[in-house]
RNA sequence: UGGCCUAUAGUAUAAUGGUAGUACGACAGAUUUUGGUUCUGUUUGUCUUGGUUCGAAUCCAGGUAGGCCAACCA
């Protein structure tokens, strides 16, 4: 019945293997390292693999790749578990490869035994230098043929604590004229005195990516490990390290990862922009952070079926911020509630509307819903307030909002007709005069005019007043990580701060968390700062604008 | 001057030796009490050169272009 949607080439390989009984439930993980917030980047592998076991059977764990003590923190892995969590994911276990932290020292002793690996006391600057370089073989280090004993005793003393910071280090013992330079007596294990988020002081040595990362894995008994594609010269590493220390053989597969246009999603450029105050923290609106989203109005569905519509595959690729934006507009726009205002007003008098006089009309809360979500009453009087870019003393082309002479619907409400403006000594129009036609109510229209524009307004005695902050795409050009100073191409005009705009009562209740969408002016949620008192709301996308193409020709 | 990965419309992604498709965008039109939504239509593509084959985006070889690899980061 419904179209099957092709599968990208990771889940071909799951099927294969669940088709060819390796395994009766597959086990995935999503393995964050605690040392900044969760951006875009994050959803695609966490949709990925959660996605995975969702589909297939098994599940997956949430485990922290916590082996570098001095970068890590507990907020991380709090904000982590929240952004996982909102997404809508449930992880099967919670772990830290620092759980792991004995049995991989096991394995390390395991390792010297099999003389597999070995006590090395050069220096960074030595192992680098006798590392080689990609075009020419490395050397062997003069510490390389240690005993085992001698391996094993120095092993020791480096978890006791007996030497300083980068004195020694495990190396594993490979080939120093291995092509992959990954291959050439990778660390294993450095010292490091340093507090660990975990494990307090309890150890002065820790594992390095590649000694924790697999073995971790292996342990949970992970049965597609999948990573980025700058992993994939590990991936020879990884299956050595499994294979020499005979564990529950773990498999990585490496997809590209996932760049969006105008966008930054570093977790080194990110910390530069929050540290120096350049956004408003991890959650600042216009980052592609899964907080700032949250933010911004983002849903995490919207956020889902973006990850979705991109895709999995392994080549390089900036995908387009429009159809994140796509995303977002279609999911909103089924869920939004309509609501009016204004938000850089002028004043709009009905001359023939009798002084004093105020009515409710009514107006529906979506017209995507199904009863079109219900209605609310908006009161209607003499005086509005409407948007200014909805008159033209001189209409253009195609016009069909208001103008000298022009005729448009009040949204909800009546048909009026321009008569007259009023303009201030510097020459801004400062109210617009219009004559109402009693007979054009919504709902009970018999007038019989028919009108090509409706707009949107608030009443000027009813309105209740907020601030919005208008956003716009944080960097001015389409590769900002590509800059050598990325900083420099910051959009100047990313944030706009409207303080005083006209809403109607009904947005007065608005919380954090409630989505809107302004009629004719975008989708907006109460900002995590707004109170009753000082309403603040963020745009978290504008509508299409077909008005805005047009009037350019 | 080494090893590894990748190459399909503007962007992203399918086609698994047999009609190059989908989404977003763009363009045109219809509908519309949001110039929104919805609907219809149009447009643009297999990096290159050879080879295998009845038939190649797909397999093979050479080239070209881009990316990754020389942290005691992950």
């Amino acid at each position: 019945m419904s179209e099957e949607k092709s599968l990208n080439f990771i889940e071909e390989i799951v099927e294969e293997d669940l088709k060819n009984n390796k395994y009766s439930r597959i086990i995935t993980r999503f393995p964050p390292e605690p040392n900044g917030y969760l951006h875009l980047g994050h959803a695609s592998s966490i949709c990925l693999n959660f996605g995975l076991t969702e589909k297939y059977g098994g599940y997956t764990n949430l485990r922290f790749d916590d082996t570098n003590p001095v970068t890590e923190e507990t907020e991380y892995v709090e904000s982590i578990k929240a952004d996982v969590a909102w997404l809508g994911y449930k992880w099967e276990n919670e772990l830290y490869a620092s759980d792991y932290f004995d049995t991989l020292y096991e394995y390390a002793v395991k390792l010297i035994k099999k003389e597999l690996a070995y006590v090395d006391d050069s220096t960074s600057e030595e192992i680098a230098t006798l590392k080689g370089t990609p075009t020419e073989p490395g050397k062997n280090s003069p510490y390389r043929d240690r005993s085992v004993e001698e391996n094993l005793d120095l092993f020791d003393r480096m978890k006791n604590g007996e030497f300083a910071d980068g004195a020694k280090t495990l190396r594993a013992k490979i080939d120093m004229a291995h092509p992959n330079m990954l291959m050439r007596d990778p660390v294993l294990y450095r010292i490091k005195h340093a507090h660990h988020h975990r494990t307090g002081d309890k150890w002065c040595i820790y594992p390095m990516y590649d000694f924790a990362h697999g073995q971790s894995d292996s342990i949970e008994e992970v049965t597609h490990s999948i990573c980025t594609l700058e992993f994939v010269p590990h991936r020879e590493l990884y299956d050595w390290l499994i294979e020499r220390l005979e564990i529950f053989p773990s498999r990585q597969y490496e997809f590209a990862r996932r760049n969006v246009s105008y966008s930054i999603t570093s977790k080194r450029k990110l910390m530069q922009l929050v540290n120096e105050k350049i956004v408003d923290g991890w959650d600042d609106p216009r980052l592609t952070t899964i907080s700032g989203m949250r933010r911004r109005g983002y849903t995490p569905e919207s956020i889902r079926d973006f990850c979705d519509r991109i895709g999995v595959a392994k080549r390089e690729n900036v995908v387009d911020m429009g159809l994140l934006e796509f995303c977002v507009r279609e999911d909103l726009n089924k869920i939004a509630l309509r609501r009016m205002a204004v938000l850089d007003p002028i004043r709009l008098v009905i001359t023939n509307y009798p002084a004093g006089q105020t009515e409710e009309v009514l107006s529906e809360n979506n017209p995507e819903a199904e009863d079109n979500g219900g209605t609310r009453p908006i009161p209607f009087s003499g005086e509005l307030w409407i948007e200014r870019e909805d008159f033209m003393e001189v209409p253009a082309k195609k016009w069909f909002r208001l103008a000298p002479g022009a005729m448009v619907r009040l949204k909800s409400a009546y048909i009026v007709k321009c008569e007259d403006f009023v303009k201030d000594d510097k020459g801004n129009i400062t109210e617009i005069r219009c004559t109402y036609i009693p007979e054009s109510k919504s709902g009970n229209d018999t007038s019989g005019i028919h009108v090509k524009g409706t707009i949107h307004w608030v009443s000027v005695q009813h309105a209740a007043e907020a601030e919005v902050k208008l956003y716009d795409r944080l960097f001015s050009v389409e590769n900002p990580g590509e800059e050598e100073d990325f900083t420099s191409y910051i959009n100047k005009n990313s944030l706009q701060v409207v303080n005083k705009v006209y809403i109607e009562p009904a947005l007065a209740t608005a919380k954090p968390g409630e989505k809107f969408q302004f009629i004719r002016k975008g989708y907006f949620t109460p900002d995590k700062t707004s109170t009753p008192e000082k309403l603040v709301f963020n745009r978290t996308a504008t509508l299409r604008d077909n008005w805005a193409k047009e009037s350019k020709k």
